[in-house]
DNA sequence: TCTCGTCCATACGCTACCGTATGGTTCCGC
DNA sequence: GCGGAACCATACGGTAGCGTATGGACGAGA
C-alpha cells in the first residue's frame, strides 16, 4: 500500500516487490483474482515488467507459495519457542495470534492459500508442509506440559482446526460476550 | 453427473436443474469458476437456455445462495432432532456428518460458499444465517444435556469451528491413528 | 563514447467470457 | 391445425486477460 504510491517507478522493481504485491492481491481476491495485468497496474508498471521477472503467471504462483511457506515456518518456530515453564502461555499465545481479530491480513492470506490448495496439488503440498510443522511445534509444547503423545497430537489438531474454523465463521455476531466464550474454548483446548 | 449424460436435452431444463449443476461447479471450481458458458456445456445446452431461465449470472448466484440456505437449515433441524436422552449421540452425529471423510461433496460446497462470503456481502449474510441456525440447534442439545447457557454456547462454537477447520486441513496425512484422535476430540467437545 | 545488461513500454494475436438479438422447435389449448 | 408460450440455438459485439515480440531508456564498465 506504500510501494504502490509513486506513479513513476523511480526504483526498479525486483521479484520480491512483485511477490509482496501478489500476496496482498491473493488475500483480497483469491488465486482466481490474481491476474498479472491487475498486479502490474497496482505497481504502476506494465506487464512488460512482469514477464521480465517471471516466466509466466505460474512462475509467480510458485514463488508465492515458496515465500509463504518459508514465512509461516519461520513464524511458527519463533512463536512456539518457550523457556521451560511458560509452555502453556505460548499455547494461548498461538491461539490468540491466529484469531481473526488480530492479524486479519495473515488470516486472509491463510484462507486464500487453503482455498487454492483445494484445486492445486502444489498448493496442497505446501499447505501440508506448513501444517505438519505447526502441528509438530504445538505437540512439543503439549508434551512439555506433561501430556502423553496421542493426547498431545489430538490437542494440536483441535487447536489448529479451531483457529482456522473460527476465522471461517466470524461469529462475533452471534454472542455479545465472544471474548468470554473464546477464553473458555482456549482453556478447553490448552489445559 | 447423470442428468448431464444425454447429449440431446430430451426433457426441457428448469431453474432447478441449472441450480443443481451450478452447485456442483461451485464445489469444484469456486464462485470464480462458475461461468455460464461452462455450465451450459455441462448441461449440453447453450447459454441461450440460461438467459431464458435467469436474468444474468448474478441471478443464478442469488438463487444458488437461497437454495443452499434452505437446504442447510432444513438439514440441521433434521439432524439435531432428538428424543429425550439421546442428545449426546446427536451431537456426536453432527460432528461425524460434517467430517470430510463422509459427505465430501457437502464439505466442498460449504467451503466454496464460505470463501465466496469473504468477498460478497449477500453470501456473507446467507452464511451468517445458516451459522446462527446451526449454533442455535447445537446449543439446544447442549442445554438439554444439562449445561448452562454460556458453556453451551461456547461448546457449540467450538464444535463448528472444529469441523470446518478440520475440513480445511485434511490432516489424515499427519497421523496413522486419525480415527482415534478424532474420537478423542469429539469427546472433548461434546462431553 | 560505445556497448552491454537490466528493466520496462507498446503493440499484437488469441482465448474465454458476458450479455443481447433474433430466429427456430416443440408442445399444448382451443 | 393454428397461435402462442416455453425452451433453446446461433451469431454478434464487447471486455479482460494471457503470453510474445520488439524496441526504447538508462546506467555501469571498457
Amino acid at each position: 500500500m506504500d510501494a504502490a504510491r509513486r506513479s513513476p517507478p523511480k526504483v526498479p522493481l525486483d521479484r520480491g516487490a512483485w511477490i509482496r504485491a501478489a500476496t496482498e492481491v491473493l488475500a483480497e481476491h483469491g488465486v482466481g483474482g490474481l491476474r498479472v495485468e491487475v498486479l502490474a497496474q497496482r505497481l504502476h508498471v506494465t506487464k512488460g515488467s512482469f514477464y521480465w521477472h517471471f516466466r509466466d503467471r505460474g512462475g509467480l504462483l510458485e514463488a508465492l507459495l515458496e515465500h509463504w511457506k518459508r514465512g509461516r515456518i519461520e513464524d511458527i518456530v519463533k512463536q512456539t519457542r518457550a523457556r521451560p515453564g511458560e509452555e502453556i502461555e505460548r499455547l494461548y499465545h498461538v491461539i490468540d495470534v491466529y484469531s481473526s481479530a488480530r492479524n486479519r491480513k495473515g488470516i486472509h492470506i491463510e484462507l486464500a492459500v487453503r482455498d487454492w490448495a483445494r484445486r492445486d496439488a502444489k498448493a496442497a503440498a505446501t499447505v501440508a508442509e506448513v501444517d505438519a510443522m505447526r502441528l509438530e511445534c504445538a505437540k512439543k509444547l503439549f508434551v512439555a506440559c506433561g501430556l502423553a503423545e496421542p493426547e498431545a497430537s489430538a490437542r494440536s489438531m483441535l487447536l489448529y482446526a479451531y483457529v482456522f474454523g473460527q476465522s471461517l465463521m466470524r461469529y462475533e455476531r452471534f454472542a455479545p460476550d465472544v471474548a468470554d466464550l473464546r477464553r473458555w474454548i482456549a482453556q478447553r483446548i490448552a489445559r
